[in-house]
DNA sequence: AACTATTTATAAGA
DNA sequence: TTCTTATAAATAGTT
């Protein structure tokens, strides 16, 4: 460090005034968009840095989420950005009020209306098989490709969307049912749905037979 | 300005050597707990505040939750910390990205590394098949329950825990595949891992056939 | 990416 | 908590 500081002291006055040095900046939009880049990325590192060390010095839980200009996403948390941000989401807004009622059900028969509908679904589970089928498959998949890379790849953007949809609907039932669990609270309307009924509307995601050949 | 600086001038000469300064600190938990509680107040506050003129200056939206070690919960956004969540949301959850490539192969068994894996991959696919059962079964479930229900009902405390991360680490991985952010606190490595494996070690959710009865 | 000169944040003390 | 002060840390402008 001595040797360090002693070469830039002799540095500096072999080449004197080489910098402005920190400007003092108003809080205010960079105009020119190179400077913004640069003052984007400088700052944004900044902030992670300090929010990593509020974390490590105070014992708290951080999530930063920064959207660039352009929408593209950074995020720094402690522990985890997901699950600062579900202790937030749970914090916020409950989704199950506090007296909602345990199921008490066991198995599936009581829960379904009549052995009707469960022999219909039974039937049914003769096309689902292709989606155990398809995780069975990915279960084996290490390289070159996971499970969910199939399903999407024949989809639409549309589908895309459905898709999408449902991945967000199952996430949050699943991370409100966890809720519940876990805190014995339970809000008002439970707008829990089932992400499957959503799935089985999107034809490539229906994994018909044709598709393995 | 000028006033207060020859007034702290003043004030300087007066009372010389008042105070060390700012001293150099570990980046480490501050172990003094009055100490930490002033630490955490002062920089929650300025990391409230450079999330702020990150967003001025660069025209970027931002949001930051802070849960104190008494879990309190702070947060700050622009333009606002849900606005910026449900985007969060959003983009992690959207599985594929607009601009994903497509992939080309339609089926499986291209994208299987061989044919004896996939015949592997087959095998396993007896034990998925309650899976499928239980989704099957569930499409019928409009009223009493859904399909999460019952596995998470029956679980236990650890059990969830090892639910959630399952869930989680699906999460990850789509993220990580897909390359979509830049996870900085990404623990070192961020493999990617298969969650239905994690799922399978957790017997309440092996859906074995005991359940329906 | 580096390099300073400066501004800004903040640890310690009151 | 809030203020002051000395100093550490961040960063604007330049190369």
């Amino acid at each position: 460090m001595d040797a360090t500081d002693s070469n830039r002291q002799r540095h500096q006055q072999e080449t004197r005034r080489t910098s402005k040095g920190r400007q003092k900046i108003e809080i205010k939009k960079v105009e020119k968009e190179s400077n913004r880049y640069v003052t984007f990325s400088k700052r944004k590192n900044g902030l992670f840095k300090k929010a990593t060390e509020l974390s490590t010095l105070c014992g708290a839980e951080t999530a930063v989420i920064v959207f660039s200009e352009h929408q593209k996403l950074f995020s720094c948390g402690q522990p985890d950005v997901d699950k600062v941000l579900d202790r937030y989401l749970a914090e916020t807004e409950r989704v199950i009020p506090d007296n909602f009622p345990p199921v008490t059900s066991k198995n599936i028969e009581s829960q379904l209306a009549n052995k009707q509908e469960y022999a219909r679904s039974l039937k049914r589970l003769e096309e689902e098989q292709t989606v155990a089928k398809m995780i069975g498959n990915m279960n084996d998949m290490n390289e070159g490709g996971f499970w969910w890379d199939l399903p999407i790849d024949s989809m639409e953007q549309d589908e895309l969307e459905a898709y999408k949809e449902s991945m967000e609907q199952l996430k949050k039932n699943v991370i409100t049912r966890l809720g519940l669990i876990e805190a014995d609270n339970a809000p008002s309307e439970s707008r829990i749905v089932n992400p499957f009924i959503n799935l089985k509307e999107i034809p490539s995601l229906s994994f018909n037979s044709h598709q393995f050949q």
